[in-house]
DNA sequence: GTTGAGCGTT
């Protein structure tokens, strides 16, 4: 099973892959996606990786306010994405 | 060629 992690405080030129290496020193990261702005194509400045569900708590007190790139990353258990449809 | 709070495109 994979859980979502919001990953935020990037720096501009943070890329998918940038997330993954990071996060796959210390998780099984399954993806990872970086939030672009679709109207112009330029990252947002956060974005969201799917790690494994047992890395899950650790990688968030690993990788939360880890320096990259000179910025402290943000990690958190990401909100669900499409969920309340009953 | 810039910017900086927050939760993602189908």
């Amino acid at each position: 099973m994979t859980k979502t992690l919001y990953v935020g405080n990037l720096p501009w030129s943070a890329t998918k892959e940038d997330l993954a290496a990071l996060f796959a020193q210390h998780a099984q990261v399954k993806s990872s996606r970086i939030i672009v702005d679709r109207n112009s194509g330029r990252s947002k400045g956060f974005g969201f990786i799917e790690v494994d569900e047992e890395d899950v708590g650790k990688i968030i007190d690993i990788m939360n306010g880890k320096d990259m790139g000179g910025r402290e990353l943000i990690v958190n258990e990401a909100k669900p994405r499409q969920v309340g449809v009953t």
